[in-house]
DNA sequence: CTGCTTGCAAAGGCTTTGCAGAACA
DNA sequence: TGTTCTGCAAAGCCTTTGCAAGCAG
């Protein structure tokens, strides 16, 4: 996970301040990771590549800092592995193959993908979103 | 969670052989439930239910059950909920509203939704599976 | 019989929590 | 300074595992 995108401190800083987050530290390291391109991580993986250098930030404030990301719109929750959820820097509309026997999320266009028809909601309820998973394997040779 | 649709153990028996399961006691006890109906249930809701009129089943044979049944089709998976997996005894091509308040899960029928691009796998990759969740909330009153 | 299944309890992995000390506005 | 945030370790929850005893064919 090499960072050949770069984003400055002041430019996360810029984005949490617009989404009403208070810019600690540790979030500006968590969100330098996160935000500097479309990516999918888990917790363990924001936990070990932003304390490559040295304990920069704790495991209890990485969860807590990836939950408060979450609620305020700065990433999505991605949940397809029963096991672990997936934080997913890119918030444009869009999907994903997931890949069953390696783990790996690869992103869907939403323009590439419509839905026909849309059901009605449920009485006195509204959508919160839309997410769609096509599962794939690799074709036995 | 009342039986009102009833299957016999006979006709689960069936079911098991049909997909090459070993028509174990367990998997009958647990058979029973699953497919009296269609229905959402996770593996800690079917060990209560089961064991209901005395210890019948083991928790470790529930989890080994599911998994089982859902390897061999006779039910499927439904990852929406990061703190455990749902079984859904309706295995026709259908998808989800999830309502995130209350963790409850409601069928779409498949024909009611489409989708229009479909887009291509990735190189050497077959689907397994489209999963479509919509996830709801109460509308603010 | 012979291998597949089950049950028990312990272990495992991910996530949350409680609380004291530190940082932010 | 008052409130919010962080870190540590422990606890919690769902699920898996190891192994001996039991059942299916």
């Amino acid at each position: 996970m090499e960072d050949q995108n770069m984003i400055s401190k002041t430019q996360v800083i810029d984005l949490l301040k617009k989404a009403g987050v208070t810019p600690t530290q540790q979030r500006v390291e968590i969100g330098q990771i996160l935000f500097a391109k479309p990516q999918h991580v888990s917790a363990d993986q924001v936990l070990s590549v932003v304390n490559q250098a040295g304990p920069l930030v704790s495991k209890a404030t990485i969860y807590n800092t990836l939950g408060l990301f979450a609620r305020t719109g700065l990433v999505k929750e991605v949940i397809v592995d029963p096991s672990k959820v997936f934080y997913d820097s890119n918030t444009s509309d869009h999907y994903h193959f997931f890949a069953t026997d390696t783990g790996e999320l690869i992103d869907i266009e939403g323009e590439k993908l419509r839905i026909e028809n849309m059901p009605k909601m449920p009485e006195g309820m509204e959508a919160e979103g839309v997410d769609i998973v096509i599962r794939v394997r690799k074709t036995p040779a």
